[in-house]
DNA sequence: ATTTTAAATCATCTCAAAGATAATAAATGT
DNA sequence: ACATTTATTATCTTTGAGATGATTTAAAAT
């Protein structure tokens, strides 16, 4: 399956499986948008044992270091973003999860936009963009993790407005739609899509059209954070779309 | 605030603020239900530093345990109780979180029923209950913990029906309602909530009555696991209540 | 024994939002 | 000029949440 000669970090080999050290790591789930899909960014394990499997972005955390300042630096370091979307999925924390070591593992999933990630960064790391429904087999537990990282998403984003941060800054509404159709994994009606999404005002239409993919061209759209802060702390409810 | 002279568990005191060791605890945040009140199990901190200070129960997650095992671990030991609902709440993973040493911490919130915890056991680990909106100052970030996990089963508890959880294994609607008005922290309407409650036929009517509570005395129910089992099986949304 | 009382229970009504469907508008390609 | 496709506006129907009125029941008070 992988099959090239490579340089890996490592726990180090005197320690590995002898040591009586609880090891803690922190893998995102990293999701991303592109043509009706939604993408999930993977990359070879860097330690072993099942060094070279496609495996999450993950990383461990160091002593001095946040949990999910780790998640923020891995994600960094692959993808050259930073402040992207990403919330904690819960806590992989088997005892027998990882063959090499005692290591329980933070999944997080984090949500970025295609257009703007580093493609050179990406490259350099080995990492590659799937299909979330052709994924290839991950290692330990992480085609688990992204079956609750795509559950967890899905639930998420029917309270919250996160469709956003998967799009570009302007956006229209039948691209917004879109997106929407991939989480929840089912064809939303585009009439009444758009009733709702406008219903909440958290959406400014501006004057632009897009115009690549109908002939009549869509208006641009772009998500109004103040608003959406000042009504969630009016306790705002958004439980729809 | 604690004056007693004390034994208790701790790290090893060669370790203490010199290792470099990673360490992984639970924190259980316990909930119960009594006349009209949340309830919280607290317990005196079992290590250094801030031995004896209030604090929620929990205890490290040992190398050759799942991390949810060891909340159970935790959970029995002080209550007696197994097969809990119990729930992550998240990681608590600052890389200062812990003055003594470096701690992540998997909090994990847990619904118990008040007539059936070992009373026995609780006192001799000397742990107490608190009403949740009089708690004391807890060790470290418990505090926030206990925050998070009421706001967590606030959400929770709207798409999940999980208030029997608290309450005895016959009840009567009046005190379910009682349980989610302390959940929610708000009175509701006991002509509505009956409606609602009873429409997702997952109530099996008994024919016993309770009548301490009131003079005509309410009719007994208990929780159908199996249809409740059945109806989520088949994707029924239970966004109620 | 009758009345009072407080909860428990049943029955309607109103309103708003969700979903289904019809109709129109704006471009492009033929 | 017309057909075609997507975007957009406008209605209609149904459902369910919340508000409120009315009735039952059994214990306690008189």
């Amino acid at each position: 399956m992988y099959e090239e000669k490579q340089e890996f970090e490592s726990v180090p080999q005197d320690l590995y499986k002898q040591n009586d050290k609880m090891y803690v790591a922190t893998d995102c789930i990293i999701f991303g948008f592109d043509s009706g899909n939604l993408k999930l960014l993977l990359f070879r394990r860097r330690v072993s044992p099942l060094a070279g499997e496609w495996s999450l972005i993950g990383s461990f955390v160091k002593l001095d270091e946040d949990v999910s300042t780790a998640a923020e630096r891995v994600l960094e370091e692959i993808t050259g973003l930073k402040n992207v979307y990403m919330e904690e999925l819960k806590v992989y924390g088997a005892a027998d999860r990882d063959p090499g070591f005692r290591c329980i593992s933070v999944g997080q999933y984090a949500l970025i936009r295609l257009s703007d990630y580093d493609r050179k960064l990406v490259k350099e790391h080995g990492a590659e963009w799937f299909d979330v429904e052709e994924l290839p087999d991950l290692v330990l537990d992480h085609n688990q993790m992204v079956k609750e990282a795509l559950e967890k998403l899905k639930q998420k984003a029917r309270i919250q407005p996160l469709g956003f941060e998967l799009l570009p800054e302007k956006f229209t509404i039948p691209q917004l739609q879109s997106v929407y159709e991939a989480i929840f994994q089912k064809p939303l009606d585009a009439r009444n899509f758009r009733k709702k999404v406008l219903s909440h005002n958290v959406l400014v239409k501006l004057d632009e059209k897009d115009k690549t993919s109908s002939k009549r061209g869509a208006y641009l759209y772009k998500f109004d954070h103040n608003r959406y802060k000042k009504l969630t702390e009016k306790g705002y409810d958004f439980e729809i779309w």
